[in-house]
DNA sequence: AAAAAACGAGCAAACGTTTGCGTAAAAAAT
DNA sequence: ATTTTTTACGCAAACGTTTGCTCGTTTTTT
């Protein structure tokens, strides 16, 4: 009852040749002679052959498996980018191993060694908020396993990344918020331990500087993601003595958590304040009052990108992998999208 | 420079002993001297030894990998679902080997395919929508592949599965409107096509029905899932000679699309009309207006159990496979939870 | 017609690990 | 003191595939 799957040791023993021979044939080598290979190539596609990838992988030493560590799968913006890396690797014959650190450094040194000993070809990793140290790669570089990072970059020297450049989105949005007459623009930003937060923040100076408006520190607060923060955080930019008719937030959910704050206070959200966000998430498609514009960072490009660097770095480590002096670093631009979705009544 | 990973052959040749010693030792062998045994687990630490998982899956024929196959990841109920899967394998020395069909028919049947051919233990798999032949899962079952559906179920006899009853959940939700005093109850839908859409309007039947309450056919509307056609459904209900003052709709997002429609048609959601939908995502802690409750369906739990079932059939297929006689078939009742949060002014 | 080149295919090792079987030495039983 | 049992370890095959090397046969070149 239970089918066995055919082996190419069978196929040789059916034909009277080698197990070479089929292997040979199977791969259409051309020592091999053109009546032999369609002989075996006929039975082995009758008998439905299928290589032994395990043992491929084993005699090769390699897997054709890449390992992706990322925070969160339930985040829309990995889930994109997550979709790019088995598009882009499964039409190379990879497959992709997928764990997520949930944002634990402990768990993503776990990763990391099991994806070692399971002997990954290459890397992709987005880091975990809370990784601090950074001894758990270099173990991967003793191994030589390649790895790119991506959207989420640890501050290493010679590293292969993909990143995005918060700066050029964040000066659009401001520009934008600028350009729509608002002369009071604020910022709720996210902790400031975040790197993401510099940039959003280096953004909104350098277009106002650039604008020539003088720039108010005390228009950025921070907030620490959570809803009852944010409020506070718009609370704050409420009470300002130039109030501001439009804020950046850091992201889609921190817009979210004010926009509705702001709508509890009765604020008009068409004619007195205006949010523009970070990230572009599905959700602003069903909120009632969305953000304006968002600054989208492509995750479907990083990832693409990502594991577009990550193949190329396994095709050529065929030989000398030691004197890898040149690091991929790859940035692509953010941008300002405006959200073509018309506010509720 | 670059390392090799160490092997147990080389621990041997250092230590003077057969590679079987070594292989013995490091499993804690009983006919392994004590002696010996200390000796090479020492020298396999110092030298960071790791066993090359993929030897030994060749060498043993199976992977400890489990293949899981699901439609879409960015979906909240499927990464919920991922993240039991990963918890309850990963405890068991399993890796989890994810890809999405798209809800494609096409990359369904590929995608189960490779599955084979990458020699996976065991899947999981929750069909397609698309999903009408179902002769791919029998290469599985010729194979001894054992196989767990979740979820989204084949109308397949003699299968392995874990699903949620949504009766449970579709009475409670019309018992909870009727209870609230509501009289004149509807349902949006999803199309006929899809099981689910017949599981809920069964349940709807029979709370109305154990009510001793006149079940009105035209209080049920279908709709695509759209946005429009979810605002079509809306409109329907709305012109019904007896006005219904609540809506099951067949999923948040359906919920969502009315809620949105009834707010610009200046309808008072908390006086004349109320929804209830199914799901209960993480969407509904970011709309201004929620249902009031949802029908939960667990899928943390529902990962789980299907990972359970699929680890036991593992363990136990070690010798006669043919002859399995029972089937798993598990259900997790649905469950109407009440939406806490408040809605906005 | 002899020598050289090209062709077609087989042999065998290798990849790292597990495991059934065999066996020498030590311990226990007679 | 001999036989039996136990202890502790080694031998070698096996898993499926790839690939460098060898070698006989045919074809081409001189």
């Amino acid at each position: 009852m239970t089918e066995k799957p055919a082996t190419i040791k069978e196929i040789a023993k059916i034909l009277n040749v080698s197990v070479s021979t089929v292997s040979r044939a199977l791969h259409k080598h051309p020592t091999i002679g053109i009546t032999t290979q369609l002989k075996v190539q006929a039975l082995a596609e009758k008998m439905g052959y299928e290589p032994n990838q395990n043992a491929i992988s084993f005699q090769k030493g390699k897997t054709y498996t890449i390992g992706v560590i990322i925070p969160e799968l339930s985040e829309a913006f990995f889930s994109a980018a997550i979709s790019a890396i088995e598009d882009t690797t499964h039409k190379r014959n990879y497959t992709v191993l997928i764990a997520q650190s949930h944002d634990d450094e402990e768990k993503e040194i776990q990763l990391v060694e099991k994806m070692k000993n399971s002997r990954v070809d290459g890397l992709l990793i987005s880091v975990a908020k809370t990784t601090s140290g950074f001894t758990h790669f270099d173990m991967l570089k003793r191994f030589n396993i390649p790895v790119v990072f991506f959207d989420r970059i640890p501050p290493l020297k010679n590293i292969h990344y993909v990143a995005c450049n918060m700066e050029t989105g964040s000066i659009e949005a401001v520009n934008y918020l600028l350009k729509k007459g608002h002369r009071s623009i604020g910022l709720i930003n996210g902790p400031a331990t975040l790197a993401a937060s510099g940039e959003r923040k280096e953004g909104y100076i350098k277009a106002m500087t650039k604008n020539r408006l003088k720039f108010d520190p005390s228009l950025i607060v921070s907030c620490n993601l959570t809803e009852q923060s944010a409020q506070i955080a718009l609370d704050t930019l409420l009470a300002h003595k130039r109030r501001p008719t439009a804020i950046v937030t850091f992201n889609d959910y921190v817009s979210l958590y004010a926009i509705k704050h702001a709508r509890s206070l009765k604020i008009d959200l068409d004619k007195d304040l205006q949010f523009v966000s970070y990230a572009n998430l599905p959700i602003i498609n069903y909120m009632d009052y969305a953000p304006v514009a968002s600054v989208e960072q492509f995750p479907y490009l990083q990832g693409q990108k990502a594991a577009d660097i990550l193949l190329d770095l396994l095709s050529r480590k065929t030989q000398s992998a030691d004197e890898v002096q040149a690091y991929y670093n790859v940035v692509v631009e953010s941008q300002l999208v405006e959200n073509k979705k018309k506010n509720a009544v």
